[in-house]
DNA sequence: ATTGTATTGTGCATTTTTGCACATTGAAAG
DNA sequence: CTTTCAATGTGCAAAAATGCACAATACAAT
C-alpha cells in the first residue's frame, strides 16, 4: 500500500474537504481525490461519503483515523531526531507528576535528562494524589492547584486547557450538539467521581451537575483510549488530544477549562543542583510543549 | 516528505543491500537507490554508506529506524481494522485492573461493552494498589498475584510475559549484551522500588539484586515511553511490547518473566448478570489478545 | 427565480517516477 | 592473475502521478 494515501486520507479526514486537504498537504484537490480513491479501491472498503458539502467519513473510515494519526506522529518524529551531549549531574531525584503530563509531556523531559546525565536518576510518580514534599514524598512536584502554605518554593509553569472532545465521527454521527442538554445523548468518560484527588480536576459538575460518567477511570490514559475508540465524550487535556486530530471539541465555547501546572520544591532542597536541573529542564519542556507563558 | 521513502529506507536498513529491498517491496533497486538518494537529500544526512558489498546504516541511519518501524506497524495496523453490536445490560460495574493492561487490553473490551450496553457503565479503577472485594472497592478485579483466602470466586485468566526490553537502534549501539553482568553499561527503567504494590512485579531483583534502574516510575505508561526513547532498557510487557516492533528482548534465555492475571469477583456477586457480562467479556478479551490459555 | 460560491469529478497535458538494460566496481573463486 | 559473481549507479523509454482547466451539482445569498 502507498503509505502516502493514509497522509491524503487523513488530511481529508481531519478537513472534510478535497480542497482543504489539498491546501494542507500542498497539492491539487484533484489528486486528493484520486489518491483516496485509489486507496479506497485498494482496501475494498468505502472511507467517505461524498457530496458537494464535502467528505465525511463512514465507519470504515473513522476505525482508520486513530492509527494514521499515530502514523503522522511517527512521521514527524522521523523527522525530528538528533542528539546532545552530556554532562555530570548524579543523584536520584523524585518528581510528583500528573499521569497524563507524566506520560506525554515529561516522560520526554525525564529521557532526555538520564540520556544527557549519566549519574542521574529520575522517579516519575504519577500517583492521582497528593504530596507532602515536607515528608520527601517527592523532591519536585508539579501540582495542578497552587499549594498553600509551607516552606516551598512554587512557581506557577503554565496554563492548559482542557475541552471536551469525542471522534470526529462519532461526534458527526450523534451531532450536531448545540447545547450542553445535547450531551445526554451520549456516553460521557471521565474520572470515577468518588475517587477524584483534586478538585480542580473535577469537570464534569461545571459542566452539567446531573452529568454522570457512564465509562470512568482513574487513569486519563484509559479515559484518552476509549474516546479515540468513539465510545463517547471526555473531557481531554488538550495538549494531549493534539496528538489525534481525528479528536474534535464539542461546544468549545460553552465547556471550555483552563487550569494551571504548578511547580513545587521545597525550600531546604531548591537549590541542589540535580533538583535545580531538572525542574528547571522539565518546566522549559512543558512550557515549549504547551506553548503557552505564565500570566 | 513521502512517507514511502521511509519504507524503502526501512527495507534496506533491515536487507542492507538495493537488491533484495527492491525484492522485498517488489520494486527494482534502481527504484529504491532513487529514493534513498531522495529521501538523503531532502533530509540533508546521510543515512548509508555504500559499498559493493551493499548499504549499512550511519548513525543518523540508525536513530530512524525506530520509528519506521513504528510507522510500519501503524500501517499494519490501518491495513486491519472492523466493528460490532449492542444489548441491554445496566448499571455500574467497578473494575480494579493493572495500569498497563487496563490501557492496552481492557480498555477497549471496556469501550465494547460500553458501546454494546447502552445503559452500563464501566469504572476501571487503574490503581497501583490491591482491591478489597468484601469492601466492594471493585466488583471484578484483574490482578497479578492469586489472591488468598475469602468469599471469593478466582480463575486463572491467562499467562503473560514479560521480557527485557531496548530499543533496537539502543541495543546495536550498546551492545551486544551477552550476559546479565552487560547490563550496567546501560540505563535500566523500572518500577519505583520503594513504591511496589505486589511482589510479583519486583523484577528486577530477580534479574541482579545490584541492578537499579536510574529512571523509575510508577506508572508502566512512562516506563514503556522512556525504553521506546532509547533512554535505556526496561522489563516491559510482551503485550505492551509487540506494539512497537522496534523494541527488541535483550537476553532472552536469561531475563524471561511469566506472570500470570487472575480474574476475582466476591461469591455473593458472581451471579449478577451485568458483572458475569463484563468479566466474562474482559476475560476472553484478554485472552484473545493474550492468545493464551489457563495452565 | 437568479446569481454566486464552493464543492466534487474528469479529460488531457505535463511532470515525475519507475523499469529495463547496461556500465562500473569490488570481492570471491579458480 | 584471470574469471565470475553480485553489488551499485545511470541513461533512456515507458508508466504513473499530478496539475490545470472545466463541467456538473448543491446550496447560500440576493
Amino acid at each position: 500500500m502507498n503509505w502516502n494515501d493514509i497522509r491524503y486520507f487523513l488530511a481529508v479526514a481531519r478537513s472534510g474537504r478535497l480542497t482543504r486537504a489539498g491546501s494542507m498537504l500542498g497539492v491539487d484537490h484533484a489528486t486528493v481525490s484520486r489518491r483516496i480513491a485509489s486507496l479506497e479501491a485498494e482496501i475494498g472498503a468505502k472511507l467517505f461519503d461524498r457530496s458537494p458539502k464535502g467528505y465525511s467519513l463512514t465507519g470504515a473510515g473513522s476505525d482508520l483515523v486513530p492509527v494514521a494519526k499515530m502514523m503522522e506522529s511517527n512521521a514527524i518524529k522521523f523527522e525530528a531526531t538528533i542528539g546532545t551531549s552530556g554532562e555530570k549531574l548524579s543523584g536520584p531525584v523524585r518528581i510528583g507528576v500528573p499521569e497524563g503530563v507524566a506520560a506525554y509531556i515529561v516522560s520526554r523531559a525525564a529521557s532526555d535528562l538520564c540520556k544527557k546525565y549519566p549519574l542521574l536518576e529520575i522517579q516519575l510518580i504519577a500517583l492521582p494524589r497528593k504530596f507532602s514534599l515536607s515528608n520527601r514524598e517527592a523532591d519536585f512536584v508539579i501540582s495542578v492547584s497552587r499549594p498553600k502554605t509551607g516552606r516551598l518554593k512554587v512557581q506557577k509553569i503554565c496554563d492548559y486547557s482542557l475541552h471536551l472532545y469525542g471522534l470526529r465521527s462519532f461526534v458527526e454521527e450523534k451531532g450536531p450538539f448545540t447545547s450542553v442538554a445535547d450531551l445526554h445523548r451520549v456516553m460521557g468518560i471521565g474520572y470515577v467521581p468518588e475517587l477524584i484527588f483534586d478538585k480542580e480536576l473535577d469537570y464534569i459538575p461545571l459542566v452539567d451537575p446531573n452529568f454522570r460518567p457512564r465509562l470512568s477511570s482513574t487513569s486519563v490514559h484509559v479515559q484518552l483510549e476509549a474516546v479515540l475508540q468513539g465510545a463517547g465524550v471526555g473531557i481531554v487535556h488538550d495538549f494531549m488530544a493534539r496528538r489525534y486530530d481525528d479528536l474534535v471539541q464539542i461546544l468549545p465555547q460553552e465547556i471550555s477549562f483552563n487550569r494551571s501546572f504548578w511547580g513545587i520544591v521545597h525550600e531546604d532542597y531548591a537549590d541542589l543542583e540535580r533538583i535545580k536541573v531538572c525542574s528547571t529542564a522539565i518546566i522549559e519542556c512543558m512550557r515549549n510543549e504547551l506553548k503557552l507563558t505564565p500570566s
